[in-house]
DNA sequence: AAAAAAG
């Protein structure tokens, strides 16, 4: 085991940390921390759940020092408000005993409040694309004197919907900051674009190779959807044995709504979060599904990078999403910091092909879908889920039953 | 094609 102290970490900064737990460096922040320290840009790629935020975060706080001048020197760009919030409060945890103030910056949300940090000379921003260019060209944000720039899930900001603007970030930047890109999917694609904003990175896997790309605590699910009522089925893993936190991964906004109201008539209480909400209320919803008030979460897209919440122990795919970098993602929101987690996906009959590619892509050997799967070792039938398997899936009398049973709220814990 | 990201 590494301390981070022996990865060159300040004390003040290892204290803050102890105090949350964290005591034990993760492998992507071994190999990162030491030799981000020197200035050295990296390309950081570890699995979900593995640690990244600390790996770049500790060595960039500690490069703008415990005290600082006024003015923006660190720069971290982040695909959605919410991780933007969540990245914001780690690096504000680690830097907790420093004079120097990180600020989130991200739309949705009063300019004023965050105006008024800047002003007040905050060194560290954490923010999402669009609201920084807005307050870059109101000339309230300056990033000329960044020294430290981050891209998390950097594979998402280089794609084309973000590169327009991320280009625009880099060139209000000095050419001579320290660049470091983060995810846990680089596409070699997006490594050779990345080149051109960083100079000599070096690319850092801390996975082994021969390990596959999915997580190997995460347990693979699959069925085959197009004979099978997904309510009801969605209704049995919410009463699951053992089952924690769950997310729930929905196409479309309008499909994300029409389901919670549906489980909500049903008797779960579940929080909902997609763009079409007002930024308070998905902040709501995220901060209830934190807690623990809420159990089941619905998202979009919008939940499926980065964010950490404990005790997910379930997710699951209402449609097999776009490829198998948003497989990796959605899935990984369970199965974190060494815990196990199971991710189910239905596959309705025409993305038995979008499926197929990306069993292919992720190795996972799964046969040409027939019936219905689980990634290993069991084989499952359609509704046929079996009683008692590792104690998973509970159950219930109304199996095989053709009326839509109601689903009866989970008994507290 | 949808979602995300400024308003």
């Amino acid at each position: 085991m590494t301390t981070f102290i022996e990865l060159g970490i300040d004390q003040d900064m290892v204290d803050q940390l102890a105090h949350k737990g964290i005591t034990e460096a993760f492998p992507i922040q071994e190999q990162t921390i030491p030799l981000a320290l020197t200035g050295q840009d990296i390309i950081g790629q570890a699995k979900t759940g593995t640690g990244k935020t600390f790996g770049f975060g500790l060595p960039l706080l500690q490069r703008i020092g415990a005290n600082p001048e006024p003015g923006v020197q660190a720069l971290v760009v982040v695909p959605t408000r919410e991780l933007a919030m969540q990245v914001f409060e780690d690096l504000e945890l680690a830097a907790k005993g420093r004079a120097a103030t990180v600020v989130p910056i991200y739309g949705g949300k009063a300019y004023e409040g965050q105006i008024e940090q800047l002003k007040a000379g905050a060194q560290i921003v954490v923010g999402t694309p669009g609201r920084l260019l807005d307050l870059a060209s109101q000339r309230v944000l300056d990033l000329g004197n960044v020294r430290e720039m981050v891209l998390d899930e950097a594979d998402k900001m280089l794609d084309l919907g973000f590169l327009a603007d991320i280009e625009k970030l880099f060139s209000k930047t000095p050419a001579s900051r320290h660049t470091m890109l983060f995810s846990a999917t680089m596409p070699g694609i997006i490594v050779s674009l990345a080149r051109r904003f960083m100079s000599n990175p070096i690319h850092i896997r801390a996975t082994d190779p021969d390990e596959g790309a999915a997580q190997a605590n995460i347990e693979h699910i699959i069925y085959r959807a197009h004979s099978l009522d997904k309510d009801e089925v969605i209704g049995r893993i919410l009463q699951a044995e053992g089952r924690g936190k769950t997310v729930i991964f929905m196409r479309t906004k309008r499909a994300a709504a029409r389901l919670q109201e549906e489980l909500t008539d049903r008797g779960y209480d579940a929080a909902a979060v997609h763009g079409d909400l007002g930024q308070d209320q998905r902040e709501r919803a995220m901060a209830s599904f934190k807690t623990g008030k809420k159990d089941v979460l619905i998202a979009t897209e919008v939940a499926a990078r980065g964010i950490d919440v404990d005790d997910v122990t379930h997710v699951i795919n209402h449609t097999v999403p776009d490829d198998d970098k948003a497989y990796l993602h959605r899935v990984g929101r369970t199965g974190r910091a060494g815990r196990t987690g199971i991710a189910v996906t239905f596959v309705d009959w025409d993305d038995m092909h979008k499926w197929a590619l990306i069993n292919k892509a992720l190795d996972f050997g799964i046969p040409e879908p027939v019936e219905t799967y689980s990634s290993s070792p069991h084989l499952f039938t359609d509704l046929n889920i079996p009683e008692g398997t590792k104690g998973r899936l509970k159950a219930t009398p109304s199996e095989g039953s053709s009326t839509p049973r109601r689903a009866q709220r989970r008994p507290q814990p």
